[in-house]
Parts: structure tokens; C-alpha cells; sequence
DNA sequence: TATTGTTATACTCTATAACTATA
DNA sequence: TATAGTTATAGAGTATAACAATA
């Protein structure tokens, strides 16, 4: 199979050159991105048999990760608004995977936690959350794969 | 600045070995993918001062690459769902952006295309969009951008 | 004054099912 | 009949702004 050339490249030459670039919707990183999460979230959709939505697993394995936490700093380490972690949360909560009882030393504060059964589902699903990484990725040879991740972080 | 050895790989090396990897929630392409992808989401929410959506604007931009078609086709060509194509189109419609006329082909399908003002916006966003891409990959030296954006079509 | 959490509102994404018009 | 496209509906994620309670 024969390789193209890289379009972006292109692009950049031209802008260098002081000629017009075309915009090419489909080149740009916004685009990519969405459609590569987009693919993600179907694999996880197939695996996770829609009984957890990405976000829902990134919650309660973040949870998991860090013992407990306040609802809003909760948010912080998974990059979701306070509003929107909120309704994440309750429907956690309304599955009983996680509950909520107010701080001791600080009363605005809810401090979240895994119940037991957000424990088995973070156990029984990391595996298949390790297996929706591998075919998200798949299309790569492992060597790319590392690449794509050390450069993806950096523009988190 | 030190480099940190890539966790993947290790985490891959660790696979090998038979050894059970802990599972990073922030290691994962699909954490990384949604994060990346609200970043740029931010950038053009700053740079559009919100008057329209990332996902809008990848409407018209395709609409004016294309000249004009129908809506599910629009949909399929920036990988939309048909129920989700169609209520962008409507509030672009709305907005005077996008207008419909029946095809005189075939009369099961409406063509869309971009309106007088519709064709303003895309001239005259352009270059903003140009930008929430550059700004976007920041972080990275040209090279690693190109590297990124080979990487990333290839898992769309 | 700053922070935590809540509520209200709006847009987007996704999926399913039912429907219309045409091939 | 089969297909392309549309419409209706619902649940979920995202973000903003306004607000109350607490620190």
C-alpha cells in the first residue's frame, strides 16, 4: 500500500510559502479527535454492553484510585465541571455504586465513595477497560502507540 | 527536563510477563481523547466567543467544501448520526447559516447548502479556525504535530 | 471573599422506533 | 417491497450562570 503524502504538512509548507492554506475539515486535530473518541466510545458501548458510559467508568475508576474524595475535587482530576460531575455522580449513586456522606471537618463537603458494588465493578471491568484501549489502538503497531499517548498527554 | 519512561510500554512489558498492570485511568487513549478533544473545545469556545458550536462549525465548513448535499450525507461525511445531523442543521437553519431545497434528482432527498451569510461566516472564521488547531497543538514542535495528527487519522 | 454544592437552562451526542416518499 | 431519509423521543454529557450555605 502505497503511503500519502501528509496533508498537514502540505499545509504548513504553504502557510511558510505565504500562500493560502485550504482549510481541510477533515485535517484538522479538533475533528480527529472527536471522531477518534467517538470510535473509543463505541468500543466501549460494545463491551461494557451499555450497563456503564465512558464518563461513569472514569468516575468510579478515578474513585477507586484515590480512595474517596469531595464531589467537586472529584471533577478536578477527571476534567468535568462542577455541574456536570454532579449529574455523573448522582446516577452513580442512583445504581448504588457510589455513595456520598457529608465531611467531618468541613460541612459543605460531601466525601464520595466506592459501595461494595462499585468495588466488584471496577473489578469485573477493568479488564475489558484494558481491552477498549487495546482495539481503540489497534490500528497502530505498538511502537506508534506509545507515541501517539506521549503526545496526546501533552496537549490534555 | 528528564524524560519519564512511557508508562504504556511498561504497562505492555508488564502484560508480557504475565504480570497484572494497574489499570491508570489517566494512561488510557480514551481519557486522554476526551480531554484533548475539551481542550479544543475551550480554544474555539474562546475564539468564536460562542457563536457557534465546534460541532457547527464542522457542519458548515463541510458544507462549504462540498458545495452542497443532502442531510443524511452531510451527517455521514462528519460522522453524525442522522437524528444528530439533523438538529444541528436545524438550528444552523435557524440561524440563517444553511437553507434546504428539494432535489430535483431525487425528490426523497433535501439539498442543503450554505446561505450568503452562511458563506460569511465560514470566510470570515477561517482564520480563527486555523488558529483553534494551532493553539490546540501548542505544546508540540512541528514535527510532533505532524507525527500526532498521522497517528491520530489513522485511529478515527 | 473563596469554596462547595445545587439548580436552571441550553446544546450536543446517541439510540431506537415509527413514519414518509421514492426507487 | 426495499431503501433513503425524516421525525419523535429519551437519556446522557457538557458548560454557563445564578444561587445558598459554609469556611
Amino acid at each position: 500500500m502505497g503511503r500519502k503524502p501528509a496533508a498537514p504538512l502540505q499545509q504548513t509548507a504553504r502557510a511558510i510559502r505565504g500562500r493560502r492554506a485550504a482549510y481541510v475539515l477533515d485535517d484538522q486535530i479538533g475533528f480527529m479527535l472527536r471522531q477518534a473518541y467517538q470510535r473509543n466510545s463505541v468500543l466501549f458501548g460494545e463491551l461494557f454492553a451499555d450497563e456503564l458510559t465512558p464518563t461513569q467508568w472514569a468516575a468510579i475508576a478515578k474513585l477507586s484510585q484515590v480512595g474517596g474524595c469531595s464531589q467537586n475535587h472529584l471533577g478536578r482530576l477527571i476534567a468535568m465541571d462542577a455541574a456536570t460531575v454532579k449529574g455523573v455522580v448522582d446516577r452513580l449513586m442512583k445504581r448504588g455504586l457510589v455513595e456520598s456522606a457529608p465531611s467531618a471537618t468541613d460541612r459543605r463537603r460531601l466525601l464520595l465513595t466506592l459501595t461494595a458494588a462499585g468495588r466488584k465493578t471496577i473489578e469485573q471491568g477493568v479488564a475489558r477497560a484494558f481491552e477498549v484501549s487495546a482495539k481503540t489502538l489497534a490500528p497502530l503497531k505498538a511502537n506508534e502507540q506509545a507515541v501517539l499517548l506521549r503526545l496526546l498527554k501533552r496537549i490534555g
